[in-house]
RNA sequence: GGGGGCGUAGCUCAAUGGUUAGAGCUGGCGGCUCAUAACCGCUAGGUUGGGGGUUCGAGUCCCUCCGCCCCUACCA
């Protein structure tokens, strides 16, 4: 058994996350996450929410409401929708914890004690009328380049060209629109990452497994030189920096977040947190994968790892990562600000998870970019759950039922049919976990869906039907290996559609967490007491119905 | 501007420089009748974004052009 560290990318506070979030980290994460549980691991699985910097005050503004309890009610929303679609976090935390504020003074104060970290005095935009100094992308003006007039403070949207906000001519404030807008100095830490760069080239070279993307974005900002990076702003919320002078500012978001993926362990465990983070503690042999998007790999192969490191404490780095593309509406982008695409509350709504959870990991955006549309989605839902896995378990537990008086049959040996079916599965049992275990999402569950498919093609060849007119015994042995069949789906298939899997292995009285079919099928599909009862369940997967998906392309505005 | 990635069948995606570029969905034909008009089998479908080059051999390597995506350190 191995101890096994999982962090999905954290979802930031500001809204309820769209499809294409929850396929970037968090699904993938739970996936990966029960596969292992299942194969016997300890896993921690660790989320939260990601609550600081200036789009939460905002957001919290626009609502109305104060920050705190802003983040607070979205806190619960989002877990909500987490719970919903079935994310099996260990814990599901929030950066603005007392275990993150304290974890996240801590690592500035040891960073300081090793001289990496500088107060800078600098300039930078304020606006009297918002009462807060602006981050470059929330002042806005015209492009000295090629004379947009909405370009933003750290890029022209319009000709592309990379920018200062003190370039921009008539700058204003983006978020109340006022043109008194003027430079003031304030102070800030820095954090001096360019000190850090040999321990972190050492690290990342000490990582040859990595994906090559991975690699080259770390390399990238290596090669380039690490910068020293400012990691304190002038913001009411956030934590808190606690060095005299620095009163009323608190840590950049981006400085603090990633430390929650510990603080959120601490707030799992407070006792045993440090097994899992600390390699004198015990996390020596702990494996820890991290899940993101690809905009956050820089993050987590070179800033997150300046502040372990720079620590000079035992703490525990990642080992693998995986990174996604992004889904996008129907090859645009989803939008949080713009409310284009699919919500997590809404897919709920509409569809139930694991229909969700099939879709979006059978068609995971691991290579590049992949398109979300509403037809593929339902075809998925109709062909692979409705009627290659749904079907199937109809089919056969019906026949059971009413052939076989609604128990497990005695009688018969296995047959040419069954023995094609072992060979089969022997061959793409190991394959499918082989894939699974490499996270390569989209190979491993076109696997499962053949897995399925055999199941079919099986029962086409046993014809229990016709044989139960002339031999009950070869009638009852397809259906024994059949109900069998069933339940070593379910096993299979619970990562992915674990709603459903627990459904399948209800059916035999099943209630404890499947573990990981061990051994060959000839021996999986015979585990089933001889003469034990069943019960056939109610019809896995509902059909969409054309008229249903006109009614969400109305609903969600897809592109025609 | 710089760096990185991607572009393959109508759609979503595979393919250590090596036979005739493969799957699933969709379409067409046939079979079965246990099952949600489901299932099984067969089949159709390609100038691998354009052009040039290296090689006995290129989807794969090189150059170039076109298009899309990410990063470029104060959005997170």
């Amino acid at each position: 058994m191995a101890r096994i560290l999982i962090t999905s990318a954290l979802p930031y506070i500001n809204g309820i996350k769209h499809l294409g979030n929850l396929v970037g980290s968090m699904l993938p994460a739970d996936v990966y996450a029960r596969f292992m549980r299942a194969r016997g691991h300890e896993v921690a699985f660790v989320c939260a929410t990601d609550e600081h910097g200036t789009p939460a005050e905002l957001a919290a503004a626009a609502a109305g409401q104060e920050i705190a309890a802003y983040c607070a009610e979205q806190h619960e929303v989002q877990k909500a929708a987490c719970e919903g679609f079935g994310l099996s976090f260990d814990v599901f935390g929030r950066s603005s914890s007392p275990a993150n504020r304290e974890l996240t003074q801590h690592f500035a104060q040891r960073l300081e004690e090793n001289g990496y970290i500088e107060a800078r005095e600098e300039s930078q935009v304020y606006s009297p009328a918002d009462g807060r100094f602006l981050p470059d992308r929330y002042v806005e003006g015209t492009c000295p380049n090629c004379g947009f007039e909405r370009a933003r403070g750290d890029q022209c949207d319009n000709c592309g060209k990379l920018l200062d906000p003190t370039d921009l001519i008539d700058p204003y404030s983006a978020i109340s629109g006022s043109r008194d807008v003027e430079l003031r100095e304030t102070r800030h830490l820095y954090l001096l990452q360019s000190k850090l760069e040999p321990e972190v080239r050492a690290w990342v070279d000490a990582h040859p497994h990595w994906p090559q993307l991975t690699r080259s974005i770390a390399y990238k900002w290596l090669d380039e030189g690490l910068r020293d990076r400012s990691i304190t702003r002038d913001l009411d919320w956030g934590i808190p920096v606690p060095r005299e002078g620095f009163e009323g500012k608190v840590f950049y978001v981006w400085f603090d977040a990633p430390i929650e993926y510990i603080a959120a362990t601490k707030e799992m465990d407070s006792d045993g947190w440090e097994a899992w983070w600390r390699t004198d503690q015990g996390a020596d042999d702990v494996s820890y994968v991290q899940f993101m998007g690809k905009d956050n790999v820089a993050f987590h192969t070179v800033s997150f790892p300046c502040t372990l490191l720079g620590s000079k404490e035992p703490w525990k780095t990642v080992d693998t990562l995986k990174s996604l593309n992004w889904l996008t509406w129907y090859g645009g982008k989803f939008s949080t600000s713009q409310g284009r695409g699919i919500f997590m509350d809404q897919a709920l709504e509409i569809m139930p998870a694991d229909t969700w959870r099939w879709y979006l990991m059978a068609n995971a955006p691991e290579s590049d970019d992949t398109a979300f549309t509403l037809e593929a989605f339902t075809g998925a839902v109709n062909k692979d759950l409705a009627d290659v896995l749904g079907n199937l378990v109809n089919r056969v537990t019906r026949f059971a039922s009413s052939r076989f008086d609604g128990v497990v049959p005695e009688g018969g040996a296995p047959g040419e049919a069954e023995e094609a079916l072992f060979v089969e599965l022997d061959r793409r049992i190991p394959a499918y976990t082989e894939q699974l275990e490499r996270m390569e999402f989209r190979k491993a569950f076109a696997e499962l869906r053949a897995i399925w498919a055999a199941g079919n093609e099986y029962l086409q060849a046993a014809a229990p039907w016709t044989s139960f007119k002339t031999d009950k015994d070869r009638a009852a042995a397809s259906v024994r290996t059949g109900l069998n069949l069933v339940r070593l789906l379910a096993e299979l298939s619970a990562p992915v559609i674990p709603f459903t899997a627990h459904k399948m292995l209800a059916v035999f009285g099943i209630e404890d967490a499947p573990s990981w079919p061990q051994g060959e099928a000839r021996a999986l599909l015979d585990r089933l007491p001889h003469g034990a009862a069943f019960t056939a369940p109610d019809v896995l997967f509902r059909k969409v119905e054309d008229e249903q998906l006109a009614e969400w392309a109305e609903r969600f505005g897809a592109p025609r």
